[in-house]
DNA sequence: CTGTTAGCGCATTCAT
DNA sequence: ATGAATGCGCTAACAG
């Protein structure tokens, strides 16, 4: 922010008054034609451009929206980024990003909360109720997008328990007895209510769960624990595509031969998890949604004061998308 | 921008003036201890929160530092967003975030000049004259993180010439002699410097080499019409991973086995290259360096004024790490 | 059409 | 230790 020059500097080059200058970069139809040209003539030479902390501190609008999510290196937050951010800026916002330190998760709030921010688009976090309290003190709106909602908030997301479901059936159908799970361990809440729907279901079938409180740093070792056992898992569900992609990327190292050997299943229907070298099976929204547009359109319509009193709560049903990691217990 | 509260309404609530409000807030040891708790009590109250705009407008400080970067849907444009973030909050700064539009990539640099940024650093873009005079003549210090540096710029890069250069040179020893390029259509202007380096040795030692001007759009038609010739290339380097891994994705699609019948080589050195499921062989920086956070390091040492004159040109030296995407050429 | 005036919310003198 | 006054740069009445 290195402000140089004032628009009291553009009107005494220009022998106008200040308001004139505010006039031409605001208003120039209210302004004569040659006074315009000569007004403009300073802007350009002083190379004058407004102060954006002066603006907002009288239109109460900084044009910015917030965004929360854990670290970038998380391909489900780097998604729900990118997407959100392309959305925003399509408005006419610029977009800041805070980013929720997983081993002081509450922190991030009390910054968001003193923000300029219009708004504050909640991704992919781990909850703390103190910090979803300070959100709304802030009397900044806000809109869930992927997680979990918690309390009576407004929110977009995938079914996650009706996905760990769906995980649970879709490899009880392909009579795996002995199934893993990767992801229970973090804090997220979306990964642990996708868990606690996949673990219900399973156990309903009698199926048998490993779970292995997976954390990105020692996956390794989470996993080795996991084959180790005599009777090993025939198949992995994990809490997400990147997880699932990591079991895979282990697997291979031990010696394994996806499908032949192990079925390894995700959440998430990340892009890629598409691709032929992956070729994972997963599970996701439907290709018609978009959560990351109709989460920043809701935020967009808060701020701008439309329907301030409709509901917002769209937890949507799962699809499987069904590719070459899974494949029927041989045993 | 929620403000519902102002100092002053604190002031009258707490029975003391404004300055006394102020004070609490920045410089609690200059206040009385009974006057302290009475006006927290009175912040608390009301919920205050300072007005950060107002806080900026006097301190010609927003604790705000610019990223401009392309898609991030571009796992390099990621990167480089997910690591300099992570710094720049670290470090105390709040990062906005301006993604340029490939089709329009002028006019991100209009919005980003007049933000309230205290500092730009600017990634991997389609680089454009009059955009970085812009930035040049906004006053906000910048620097250059990945991309090519045009003019006389602060910047910490890869050399993306040696990188293409070494490209060649090892697909020279594996003795491929018909070699397809992958990324040279775009704008990126580190990308064309990595294809002129390639195309430059690859040409000197006698190699042929089939250029595709590819998109990430059509990236399947572009592709298609390298392997339909006659004297098809045995082996593809790309101007970066995500490419890389994008002509894996066709070329098994296509019954093509890697590296068996084709090599595939990338630039980058990006996480996932280093998969087993992919094992994508590739050309990066030493492990050692960490140029986001050199990058951002250099740019609040601007922001603070130190070393204002001090050279910041990194060209890093390319360092080639093998995997299993490449063989020598079997014909 | 243009100039004058009055704040936006806060930090910072200067008095007391 | 605290209060009154000033101004950061700008927009929005209000006059003329």
């Amino acid at each position: 922010m290195a402000i140089l020059v004032s628009s009291v500097d553009v009107a005494k080059l220009a022998g106008v008054s200040q308001a004139t200058v505010s006039r031409v970069m605001n208003n120039p139809e209210k302004v004569n034609a040659e006074t315009f040209t000569k007004v403009n003539a300073a802007i350009q030479e002083l190379n004058y451009r407004p102060n954006a902390a002066a603006r907002s501190l009288i239109s109460r609008k900084s044009g910015i929206v917030a965004l929360l999510c854990g670290p970038l290196e998380d391909p489900d937050n780097a998604e729900f980024s990118a997407r959100s951010i392309a959305y925003a800026q399509e408005k006419g916002f610029i977009t800041e990003i805070h980013i929720q330190d997983p081993t002081q998760p509450g922190t991030v709030f009390e910054a968001i909360s003193r923000s300029q921010a219009e708004g504050i688009l909640v991704g992919p976090i781990t909850p703390v109720g103190t910090g979803i309290a300070s959100l709304k003190n802030s009397g900044i709106p806000f809109v869930f997008c992927g997680a979990d909602q918690h309390g009576e908030h407004r929110f977009v997301s995938l079914d996650n328990a009706a996905s760990g479901k769906l995980a649970a059936d879709y490899l009880n159908n392909l009579s795996h007895t002995v199934v893993g799970w990767v992801g229970g361990g973090r804090n997220e809440s979306h990964h642990g209510t996708r868990y606690r729907g996949f673990l219900e279901t399973a156990k309903s079938q009698g199926m048998k769960i490993c779970s292995a409180a997976g954390a990105y740093s020692d996956f390794d070792g989470v996993l080795s624990a996991m084959m180790a056992r005599k009777d090993r898992p025939t198949a992995i569900a994990a809490a997400t595509d990147a997880l699932a992609a990591q079991a895979i990327d282990f697997l291979i190292a031990y010696g394994y031969s996806i499908p032949e050997d192990m079925s390894v299943l995700g959440i998430g229907n990340s892009p890629q998890s598409a691709m032929n070298y992956l070729s994972l099976t997963t599970i996701g929204l439907p290709p018609d949604r978009d959560i990351f547009k109709e989460a920043v359109t809701e935020l967009l319509a808060l701020i701008h004061g439309d329907f301030p009193n409709h509901s917002f709560n769209e937890r949507i049903e799962p699809e499987l998308f069904i590719r070459n990691s899974s494949a029927p217990n041989q045993k």
